[in-house]
DNA sequence: TCCATTTTCACCTAAAGAGGTGAAACTATG
DNA sequence: CATAGTTTCACCTCTTTAGGTGAAAATGGA
């Protein structure tokens, strides 16, 4: 499968010069026709797929079921939607805003594919009381940011404001609870009226070595 | 005529792929040969040709009639050069060719700058034998191309054209021992006549939930 | 000179893109 | 409601690119 090249055709080229000289004539767009008229095609369908294409190509849009909408472009710029383009949150002061600039290390590239849930940032895992779901210190924990999360499941949480951890989530009869995965680690008990969130659910893991 | 796209196809990232592994396991390029059986690919003249687009798409050089002679170059754009597009070797039957297309089930993207050695390409994790390292069954491992290795590193390895194995090496005076980490697992002990291959080492890991 | 390798040549298939026809169906609007 | 204009559909051609086979010829180096 070849990607599809931004570059346009002679055909294509001739079509989008008319469009534009009767768009600077005229003031308005030419109808599908008028442009095949003048091209010299003897179909509408056939000049509707140039016009698709000049707009997949990002040099003219075209509002559907609206006669002469057709309207002229400057150059995009084109970022791959399959990549996401995730930033790496660094240490958090309390109470501090998770996104001010300071706190953004960095931005690492990866395939939207990895996932099942999309990530929205990553956060650095400090000690290893997850050791037991395969996560360790230093490894770069992928959050998709949510505050609805259910019994069991893996979540980026602040407690008091302070840096974020990641643990299993346990509904205790209100109380919440943290579960760490690991030997020598317990349980963080958080009643409801303190200042608690979650942030958002374990995604995946980046890990460089 | 169509503008050619420098955009390379499936196949030539394979190709690719497998010409980088083999320079920087064995210093030197593979023969056309070589990389026809690799992919699975019957004629030398096919072969000629994906390292001829290459070339014509600057990401290679080869010097007229000089055997081995393939020359890697420098990724040109910077989108290139900072976001690695590697392949996922799927499940291998022994003896069969790595890099064939039934292989590579797909190619994510990661930026480079997650880790220290460049990774080559992903593997896909078959069991927990590696919980202790905190890799864990289903996980993608991100494998630096490299036939050297130390005592005491995680490598991808190959017993016998088998599947890839994630374990820890160790050179036991005359005997080669793959180390894995999690109970109930037993190491795996080489004799070096054996069909034995490090295809390269653990470089990092990718993980999605 | 021999041989491993590269190169050329003739000849294939398959897919995608560009360009097209003609007719039917739909829609916005005076 | 007409109807000008847009959209969809089915069905074409032609060219390019990718990918391939198999054999013969040319070449560099030991």
């Amino acid at each position: 499968m070849r990607a599809m090249t931004l570059q346009i055709t002679h055909r294509q080229s001739n079509v989008l010069a008319f469009i534009r000289t009767r768009i600077e004539r005229d003031g308005q767009s030419p109808t599908l026709e008028e442009i095949g008229e003048a091209l010299g095609i003897g179909s509408v369908s056939a000049v509707l797929k140039h016009v698709r294409s000049l707009e997949a190509k990002g040099r003219l849009t075209i509002e559907p079921h609206r006669a002469r909408s057709i309207r002229l472009v400057r150059e995009p710029d084109p970022m791959d939607a399959d990549t996401l383009e995730l930033p790496l949150i660094g240490r958090i002061a309390a109470g501090e805003p998770l996104f001010s600039d300071s706190r953004v290390d960095r931005r690492l590239r990866v395939s939207r594919a990895l996932f099942r849930l999309r990530p929205d940032y990553l956060v650095k895992v400090v000690g290893d009381s997850m050791r037991g779901d395969g996560i360790l210190d230093g490894d770069l924990v992928a959050v998709h940011a949510t505050a609805v999360a259910r019994h069991g499941q893996v979540v980026a949480a602040r407690v008091r404001g302070n840096e974020f951890t990641i643990k299993r989530l346990h509904w205790k009869s209100e109380v919440i609870r943290l579960l760490p995965n690991s030997p020598g680690f317990k349980p963080i008990d958080v009643d409801p009226t303190e200042d608690f969130a979650i942030e958002g659910l374990y995604a995946g893991l980046l890990r460089g070595r």
